[in-house]
DNA sequence: CAATTAAGTGCATATATGTGCATATATGCA
DNA sequence: TGCATATATGCACATATATGCACTTAATTG
């Protein structure tokens, strides 16, 4: 077991919406998209995805809501891009709470 | 961007089963209780929570899905505790991934 | 064996979510 | 201004998921 401090602080972290959207295979298929191509407006990610243009805006709007992506306007174009740093943050923040936790004697 | 061969080795440790499992907030209420109580059964399980006791069970079965939690049968109780060091690998693994993707010139 | 207790399953239902089409909104351009 | 382009939104619909009740199955105990 772990003391109710470490508990608490690690599931401060765990962000259900967050997870929720990497849950979604789709939007995970536009994380592995970003990663490849960089910065990219709708219109060239729907172009290699079968969904409509519509459902990747959702997607889109959903992991920024989520705190994965950065959107930019630029004219009629919306670039989506992801926070790199953030995201990493996101997972290192986790994971020492959770080796916090399990430190003591946990599991 | 990254190279395509580091963000496929990413995507590799990226289940959409694992990341699911915990973008339901009652799941990451029982991971909650299992680390504060340690392996516990069932019932201890429900008697924290508002669910049903069928419901508390099948979110258990989720996660022993997932890869999250691990069972084990005791006469007629179920006891479920979390499987520390792989749930601790699985961030290990997806954070190393991340990193060498972002290294690059990614984001 | 009958009764009790724990867990899992079948079923119905409410809600959430992903999807695509049609349309609205916004921006750039001739 | 009129038209084309890029994105977002309203809507309907199909599927997925969470939930609780009733019941079954499994194991202990009298």
């Amino acid at each position: 077991m772990s003391t109710q401090h470490q508990v608490i602080h690690l599931f401060e972290q765990m962000d259900s919406k967050f997870f929720k959207s990497l849950g979604e295979p789709v939007r995970v298929e536009i994380l592995k998209l970003l990663m490849l191509k960089g910065e990219s407006d709708i219109s060239a990610l729907a172009a290699e995805l079968p969904q409509d243009r519509s459902v990747i805006s959702r997607h889109l709007g959903n992991m920024v809501e989520a705190g994965i992506l950065a959107g930019r306007k630029e004219g009629r174009h919306m670039f989506y891009s992801l926070q790199g740093d953030q995201f990493v943050g996101r997972f290192e923040s986790i994971l020492a709470a959770i080796k916090k936790c399990m430190a003591i004697d946990c599991c």
